[in-house]
DNA sequence: GTTGTGACATCGC
DNA sequence: CGCGATGCCACAA
């Protein structure tokens, strides 16, 4: 094991992996999603952190057609400037998700782990 | 080996 | 609240 092993590749798939998890009507962030999934080892947490989101983003780049990438959003709960980002808000809109002023409530369709484990912090939602 | 670019997030004005 | 600029990673040519 010399410099960088395939493990990048496999943190791509995890992405993957975690966005087919997300139900219908539900969205996720790029900095939660690489909050809630578990970097890369020998990766720094405080890098990863910062760019963390980024690698996220590399990694829907090359999303599978089976992967819900439209249930993907940024910080600001809006759509990310990408080719289809028109598809993507109808697509949402298709699913349930409604766009208030072209941004989404994340207090409502932000999604939290499979088993909803982060939200039952408090369950002040649905 | 070097250069360029990017599906983000955050700070400042 | 909107826009501009910043930071550094990895990958592709």
């Amino acid at each position: 094991m010399d410099t960088i092993p395939p493990n990048m590749q496999v943190y791509y798939e995890l992405v993957w992996q975690f966005v087919r998890q997300v139900p219908t009507g539900r969205v996720v962030t790029y900095g939660q999603l690489s909050q809630t999934l578990t970097p890369p080892d020998g990766t720094d947490p405080a890098q990863y952190a910062i760019y963390g989101s980024r690698w996220v983003g590399s990694a829907m780049a090359a999303c599978p057609e089976d992967v819900p990438w439209h249930r993907v959003v940024n910080s600001q709960g809006k759509i990310s400037q990408r080719q289809g980002a028109e598809v993507q808000r109808v697509l949402l809109e298709d699913e349930g998700v409604l766009l208030a002023k072209g941004k989404i409530d994340l207090k409502m369709y932000q999604w939290h782990g499979p088993d909803g484990t982060e939200v039952a912090r408090q369950g002040r939602l649905f």
